[in-house]
DNA sequence: CCTACCGATCGGTAGG
DNA sequence: CCTACCGATCGGTAGG
């Protein structure tokens, strides 16, 4: 199923530099493998779950021994948190990028709102980005200082939608309240995960438009 | 946690009927433990997730011993699939006994749309009610035979909303397309597992308003 | 990062 | 349904 990357990278590298690559508190960061386990774990904790992947079927997708995810993660969880906060980040650059682009400000909310849910979309969607999904339904397996730590940028990402939906919801274009619509919508997005298929259907541009059409009033 | 509900209606019946039960192809059928085990089941399932559970968890949440529930199913995988079975016969039932309610038919499409969404959530949402979000949140754990079966009774379901959302369309109250706007209304109706606090914020009613007003435009 | 391994847990079963 | 149990698997670690 997954294509089996495995060593490809290694071929003309039969050894590795010896030299101990500086460790940080609890992890890793020599990068190309530790990033490696991560996106392997995101693939394999979204298409499973978290509890049903173990720790050797992560391993073994990475070409490592069983052993050998423990060099870069403390323990299963650790690399539960290390996908969620990577895919939370993501999104959130992804927002702000899509906010600062030029002459964003000068347009109307509807536009606005638009960019927010087309890029929403696109981050949820696109291809090799499991990082959210696993982030939106693992949510149980986080002990409760990750909850908390995730909550955080979670509320961040969200604050980025009132001002929107205010301006919205002033303008009449918005009818149902603001909070609750703001629940309301991400949930149709977020609830894409589950059905959307790149390779059939509606695609992510059309989803976007539907989700507009659905939402706003005619001004 | 999970309160222990143990041996109390055991209590004066000191030796249980010798009697064999009669047993069906796969699983035994003598209603009252049996179902005791399907409701603590879809509890544990939703609230640890169906990988996290035990089966000694389950049996020790019915007041059993770790080999009890083998008895009444033949294999955890049974169980869920019961838990599953159940919460979609029941919301099937709910939303056809809300479709034969008298006048129903002579209702405008938006009054009969507004009859299924608070219907889907009350079901969703309402006390002890945990079946429907294992059905939602554990798809990923049944075997290809058995996701066939319930996608049979998930096709059943949505069906009973197309004929209302193409009378919206047809009269302009839905803008998207019929199909999208199914996915992503119903996406938003079952993310609220996700957030819904009885204790706090909105009622069940409120919700269902809000989504009335967030989805429809004005006739 | 690999080798070799441990202790604990888990789904499931035989026999009553 | 309980008792007693098995085989397999799993997260994690010591030592290199």
């Amino acid at each position: 199923m997954t294509p089996p990357d495995l060593v490809v990278t290694d071929i003309d590298v039969p050894k590795r530099p010896r030299g101990r690559p500086r460790k940080t508190v609890d992890e890793r960061d020599d990068g190309n493998r530790r990033h490696e386990l991560l996106k392997v774990a995101a693939q394999l904790f979204r298409r499973k779950g978290f509890a049903a992947t173990t720790t050797r079927d992560i391993a073994a997708a990475a070409g490592m021994q069983s052993g050998s995810p423990f060099y870069h993660f403390k323990s299963k969880d650790a690399l539960l948190f290390a996908v969620m906060e990577e895919g939370m980040h993501t999104a959130l650059a992804n927002q702000h990028a899509a906010l600062s682009q030029p002459g964003y400000a000068e347009q109307p909310p509807a536009a606005q709102l638009a960019a927010l849910v087309h890029t929403h979309f696109a981050g949820l969607l696109g291809p090799g980005n499991d990082f959210v999904p696993v982030m939106l339904y693992e949510w149980r397996s986080l002990n409760s200082r990750q909850r908390k730590l995730l909550a955080q940028l979670i509320a961040d990402y969200e604050a980025l939608w009132m001002p929107v939906l205010e301006a919205l919801h002033t303008q009449g274009q918005l009818k149902a309240p603001v909070k609750l619509a703001r629940l309301l919508m991400l949930g149709a997005l977020n609830w894409s995960v589950q059905w959307f298929d790149a390779k059939k259907g509606a695609s992510v541009e059309e989803l976007g438009d539907a989700a507009m059409a659905l939402f706003l009033k005619e001004s």
